[in-house]
DNA sequence: ACCTGTGGCTGATCAC
DNA sequence: GTGATCAGCCAC
């Protein structure tokens, strides 16, 4: 047997990672009947159906609280004794509804309340899945997948901007269409009206049966769009397995500190993924994204075709008119960059839906520690073991943070304690409290193991079996880096404040050793994030048999298992503030780090300033900060950058609606994104980004009252507010001039900035 | 209906 | 003017 399969094989007879190894395939599972679940299997290639007796259920303290329920239903106690002690099973959707009804009245708390003493989990498939331990797609690789893409245009009524499938004389101008077994195809508004379109798209989507069906924006706009014309012309839009329509309700989904509202859709049998969703979370971990949009995602990521048809997105209209072959040569490019996309960012998703009791759709949509929830129930009830109540939350401390030095620094080492959280909690044993199993460090362990063993698979193999097992290293990492926060989690069954609590503090104690070592080694620490460390070491930084031995010395009084490593080595670095610096890397490349260096809020020509500005400083050209400063400001003068290097973009929190209110009720303050975002009409959701400059006179002013799209800005007639963009062109210069000035490390008082001389922040200011 | 966490920096705005 | 607060973004 090969490495590749042996290592497949291991996988899937973890039962407590994998689920039930023998339920195979599993492409789709959705409700058939009030007491039925059809499961869509690919198996050798084809599909199949069938259809098993639906297995919901929901947990209680006690047999008193599901007394006098009439809905049919076997109550089964179970072991250990924890709170939630008995397992009430029901054979039909109706009756597990009627049991949430009843739950909810006996004790005056809704399913989900942290307070009720019960759990009824709202997804009828998760709790399916839970009790069988079937998850999707065990046995399958992402390429045995069935993917469609599916990119719409539309035509906007004269007169308007933007487009709203609500307007008459809106509509879809082409349909593209393509799937990954070479399948494309366009449909054309000009050679069909819009209700053959869309009754042909059914038509198409039943023909080729994709298992999933991949679009960019399709949650947010293309299917909402298509909901809506279908409406219109009362088109069934059956793109169901069963022949059903689309299903749709309002939903939310946390990506990091955003909440994002959107329209939720399901089709029956199929999955919807959506890649402008997968792109926001990759960003979450990378950071490096500058827009959502197509075109620059499949840029950034080396996935655009070179000879693909570009046009002017805001002239749909006229090409819809005039070439209309060029709009559907478009809309193709579109459908293929999806694809690429969605294959890039997918399979970790893929191996998740392996893993996880939930569908492949909402693998995507969840947060990782409820997936950890599911995992943890349904090892549990696997068991026939009864299951805690989440503990309450209580403040938990964070990772030691610290900022020794400032100014620049030459020949600088990163060291970080490996994987800190994850290696202290299995060296040590930090574990919920009221895992009787055990199941929580078993879980990690495998994890860890297995992350191991794919990783150094990936190396050997190549093609197809490497992207896989490149694909399982992703997710186990990302799972992996989860568990901590799973201890803190308010609605995590197995929460424990107190042991997240121990892991933090065990974790700053241990770096804290470490600088404490590296000081005593005479070591110059300028940096100190939770797990990692920037010093100057007391010897030349390119002597590695020197570093290893300061390592060593170091790592003594760590505990077995968990790792010290130097990850970074660096010819010069800019320390600024906490969790704020730049490193010149021996290849000369720079990075720039921390919210008030590259944060996507501050504008370009101020990113690009502070770049070229770093660069001159780390490669020991400080001296020619001030005239490059004086060159750069003649320029943004002499209107030398363009609106978009000008432009601030910024991420709508709320709704404009919600912000309105907010504002109304003296909740927040008013903002310039929100404020064009009102003014302009178009339905702003939350998660849409906003570009707008500043016009007017004089740098002190409001911007949200002078704040005007970029979109609107005309050359010809440049209508930017010099002197307030000036202005923060010298704030920023100021604040930085001192670390030009200070050839070396210091305590970062001394780097406090001092206004420059001359700029004036008048309203008079002379426009030259 | 949905939800992994804490720590830190900055710009815009408003109350004082 | 100054400080407080909020929102947004980012490091880990």
């Amino acid at each position: 047997m090969s490495d590749y399969q042996a290592i497949l094989q291991r996988l899937y007879a973890s039962r407590l990672l994998f689920g039930d190894p023998e339920q195979r395939g599993i492409v789709g599972a959705e409700l058939a009947t009030d007491a039925e679940i059809e499961l869509f299997r690919r198996l050798n290639g084809a599909l199949v159906r069938e259809r098993l007796p639906l297995r919901l259920f929901v947990l209680v303290e006690t047999p008193q609280l599901l007394k006098g329920l009439r809905a049919p239903h076997e109550l089964k106690p179970l072991g250990g004794g924890l709170a939630l002690r008995y397992l009430a099973e029901f054979r039909s959707l109706r009756a597990l509804e009627a049991a949430r009804r009843h739950l909810r009245q006996v004790t005056g708390h809704p399913s989900g309340a942290v307070e009720a003493p019960y759990l009824a989990l709202s997804d009828p498939v998760e709790q399916h899945l839970i009790l069988g331990g079937a998850t999707f797609f065990t046995g399958l690789e992402f390429d045995d997948l069935r993917r469609m893409q599916i990119d719409i245009e539309t035509c906007i009524t004269p007169g308007f901007e933007f487009p709203s499938a609500a307007r008459e004389g809106d509509r879809v101008a082409a349909i593209a269409l393509a799937d990954n077994a070479g399948f494309e195809r366009v449909l054309s508004g000009r050679q069909m009206d819009e209700r053959a379109m869309l009754e042909e798209l059914a038509r198409v989507v039943a023909e080729r049966d994709p298992d999933v069906i991949e679009g960019h924006n399709l949650f947010r706009f293309d299917l909402e769009y298509l909901e809506a014309r279908a409406r219109r012309h009362r088109v069934r839009l059956a793109l169901g397995r069963d022949g059903s329509e689309l299903r749709s309700h309002a939903s939310r989904l946390q990506v990091a500190e955003r909440t994002l509202a959107y329209r939720r859709y399901d089709i029956y049998g199929r999955s919807i993924i959506d890649t402008w969703i997968l792109a926001q979370h990759y960003d979450v971990a990378s950071r490096e994204l500058e827009s959502f949009g197509l075109k620059q995602l499949a840029a950034h990521f080396g996935l655009s075709d070179p000879n693909r048809v570009r046009i002017d997105p805001s002239q749909v209209n006229r090409y819809f008119e005039h070439e209309p072959d060029k709009l559907l040569g478009y809309a193709l490019g579109d459908v293929r960059e999806t694809g690429a996309l969605a294959a890039l960012l997918a399979p970790t998703y893929f191996v998740q839906a392996q893993i996880f009791p939930y569908s492949y759709q909402n693998v995507v949509l969840r947060g990782n520690a409820t997936k950890i929830d599911g995992l943890m129930l349904r090892g549990y009830l696997a068991q026939d073991h009864s299951v805690p109540l989440p503990n309450a939350g209580r403040e938990v401390g964070g990772g030691l943070t610290e900022l020794r030095l400032a100014g620049v620094a030459r020949g600088v080492l990163h060291c970080d304690v490996t994987s800190l959280y994850p290696s202290l909690m299995l060296a040590c044993g930090y574990r919920p409290a009221n895992d009787a199993l055990g199941i929580f460090l078993r879980l990690l362990k495998d994890l860890t193991r297995f992350r191991v063993e794919a990783k150094g698979a990936a190396r050997r193999l190549a093609g197809r079996q490497r992207r896989h097992m490149e694909a399982l290293q992703q997710a186990f990492k990302v799972l992996i880096n989860s568990f901590y926060g799973y201890l803190g989690f308010a609605l995590g069954h197995f929460n424990d404040f107190e042991a997240a609590n121990a892991v933090t503090a065990r974790g700053r104690e241990l770096i804290r050793q470490v600088v404490d070592e590296l000081e005593r080694a005479g070591a110059r620490v300028i940096e100190v994030d939770t797990d990692g460390i920037y010093f100057v070491p007391p010897f030349a930084w390119t002597d590695n048999e020197a570093v290893q031995r300061l390592l060593e010395r170091v790592s003594a009084p760590m505990p077995a298992g968990v790792k010290l490593e130097v990850d970074g080595r660096y010819p010069a670095m800019l320390s600024y503030k906490m969790k704020n610096y730049v490193l010149l890397e021996e290849s000369g490349e720079l990075v720039v780090r921390g919210s008030g260096l590259r944060s996507r809020g501050l504008e370009r020509y101020l990113r690009n300033f502070l770049t070229a500005f770093f660069r001159l400083l780390l490669e020991g050209n400080a001296d020619r900060a001030a005239p490059f400063y004086a060159e750069y400001r003649d320029r943004l003068r002499a209107h030398g950058f363009s609106i978009a290097e000008l432009a601030k973009t910024e991420t709508l929190q709320d709704s404009p609606a919600v912000y309105r209110d907010k504002v109304a009720g003296r909740r927040r303050n008013v903002a310039a994104a929100y404020e064009i975002a009102l003014a302009s009409g178009r339905p702003y959701q939350s998660g849409d980004q906003i570009s707008y400059y500043v016009t007017g006179r004089g740098a002190k002013l409001k911007v949200s009252a002078f704040a005007k799209p970029a979109s609107k800005y005309d050359p010809s007639q440049p209508d930017e507010n010099l002197d307030y963009y000036e202005a923060k062109l010298a704030e920023l210069y100021a604040k930085f001039r001192p670390y030009a000035e200070h050839p070396d490390l210091a305590p970062a008082e001394t780097f406090e900035a001092v206004p420059e001389k001359g700029v004036s922040l008048s309203l008079d200011f002379d426009h030259g």
